[in-house]
DNA sequence: ACAAACCCCGATTGACGATCGGTGTTACCG
DNA sequence: CGGTAACACCGATCGTCAATCGGGGTTTGT
């Protein structure tokens, strides 16, 4: 039967930026992501601020208190973050044929690029090595 | 750097619940998909017939008008969609590391069941033996 | 021509993300 | 120790989008 509403917790544009800004750089204040892409977009230190603070409650940053300043970064990777909205995906979507969504997957791989489907070929084998041994 | 914002055409609730209905009994009127699924929900004709003119819109449905009803029909299947749903998540973040997007894959089916594992690495080995053919 | 069966438009409500303004707080400087 | 700059937080607005209806207009069949 159904197969339930997909909705990964995706995030919004200035989210997006955000996140992808304190991946690289690490950490940093309000502030400092201001002026790194606030000042481009024209928003005032408040809307990035305000972004900061939803991520924060997304637990998708963490903070300290610094002077009376906070300084926020990433609490997960972004290959975490990666690998869960890809899992939250591929996860509602294998309630109704996995097939269908592996083969699709192979097809993205090698539309990507043929050194994609090689990387996927020996990952492949690795576990399917690992899962023999581990049998016996 | 950047890394566009990830927001795929992802469907609400009742809207899945409706393409779902129409991918497995093929077509029917607003009525027809009322009666299947409206009237457990408690909700009217009209939001029925809203929810499949905004999936028209999207170009997931498809209609004839027939007598002075219209008929919708799901326009893609319903592998085709999760085939662009996923397609356009792994775009989206193949354009960071696409190594993490791949590895991430192959656990998903892993835990997914090993099943799924052998069924990856068929599917693999046949795209890169068509390759090699291709090339030569 | 009439009534039933439908359709479309417009309005509302309830998330959310993006954006600010205004108002508290806290840290320092002189 | 009082004042100011630098921050943080709250609340409000706006735009988008799904879900829901009500009401009015149109087509069909008798």
């Amino acid at each position: 039967m159904s197969s339930a509403s997909v909705r990964p917790p995706l995030l919004g544009e200035l989210e997006t930026a955000v996140m992808a800004h304190l991946w690289s750089d690490g950490e940093g204040c309000a502030k400092a992501v201001h002026v790194a892409l606030g000042k481009r977009r024209g928003i005032t230190l408040n809307t990035i601020q305000s972004t900061l603070k939803r991520l924060f409650e997304k637990d998708l940053l963490e903070r300290d208190k610094v002077s009376h300043a906070h300084v926020y970064r990433a609490r997960v990777t972004r290959e975490e973050f990666h690998r869960s909205l890809l899992g939250e995906l591929v996860g509602a979507l294998m309630h109704g044929q996995a097939e269908v969504v592996v083969s699709a997957f192979v097809d993205l791989a090698e539309r990507a690029g043929p050194e994609h489907l090689a990387r996927l070929e020996s990952l492949v084998a690795e576990r399917l090595r690992e899962n023999k041994q581990g049998r016996r």
